[in-house]
DNA sequence: ACCAAACATTACGTTTGCGTAATACGTTAA
DNA sequence: TTAACGTATTACGCAAACGTAATGTTTGGT
């Protein structure tokens, strides 16, 4: 009966290759969320649940924190956790039919859509901003320059 | 003692100009809100309470409307409504003071930044779409192309 | 083997942004 | 004036996205 080892280290031509596994603490500070948004991701399904053996401790890799990452920056473009689950899926499954790639590609066009549209918006929000600061600013000009 | 109209007609040179007073049904519907939102805005500070005679009812002008689009535009940017109370004043509340000019003119410029960011994240964002769709597009290609 | 940290699980709490009655007036067209 | 409909006010409801205990289990170090 052998125990589970924390790390492992692998010697390979010289170079040792440490090979730290992550637990959900590690994860939550280097993707920079708490570990109560890493177990809720998990609960709806929009993060695996990281390996174990048994009923132990959860580990994680590199690929959770890209993940998490993306799950943030979706966030960021106004997606709901809900609607972002299909997205992430594309970034870090392989689908392996082409029925799966074709419905990727199309999810994909559809998000690009979406993409360009918040684009215009913020265009113009920003347009719209712009003018409002010139519009301040020549009134300083005109009181206080010469 | 005399009695409220509902709406008011001035002729001008033959030209009839209808001003009717719109309630907040009206208001909910031109602006595409419900009248609960409307109040709820009212309730947080966000939007001024109509005009009204006593303990009456409310009515609102163009301007209303105009208010009510640019929080849903603010919104689409992923402001929160306490977020955006600022910026909505500056939209619709000439400044009188030199003070409150420059503050606005601080938060115009803040925010400003802020859609700038926003612009970049979400081309980032387009980026990486095009390039998946790029991906599953070549691999199309090479399995049913000629 | 043992203890302090870190983790797992469960469950109730919180904020935001309204929805949805319920009840009581106000307004208008007939 | 009176029925019918639009409003005002109050209050409870709800989904999303976690926060915050509380309690029990694992793990890593000595």
């Amino acid at each position: 009966m052998y125990t589970l080892r924390h790390d492992v280290n692998v010697m390979f031509e010289g170079v040792i290759f440490m090979d730290k596994r992550m637990r959900i603490g590690e994860l939550a500070k280097r993707a920079g969320v708490t570990q109560r948004t890493i177990r809720h991701y998990e609960s709806i399904g929009l993060m695996p649940p990281g390996e174990r053996e048994g009923k132990g401790q959860h580990y994680y890799t590199e690929e959770s924190i890209e993940r998490l990452r993306k799950i943030d920056q979706l966030k960021k473009l106004g997606l709901s956790l809900d609607e972002m689950r299909e997205v992430v899926q594309l970034y870090f499954i392989d689908p392996s039919g082409v029925q799966s790639k074709r419905k990727a590609l199309d999810i994909l066009r559809q998000h690009l859509a979406e993409a360009n549209q918040k684009l215009n918006e913020i265009q113009q929000f920003r347009g719209e901003i712009q003018s409002l600061i010139e519009h301040f600013e020549r009134w300083f000009e005109k009181r206080e320059g010469g």
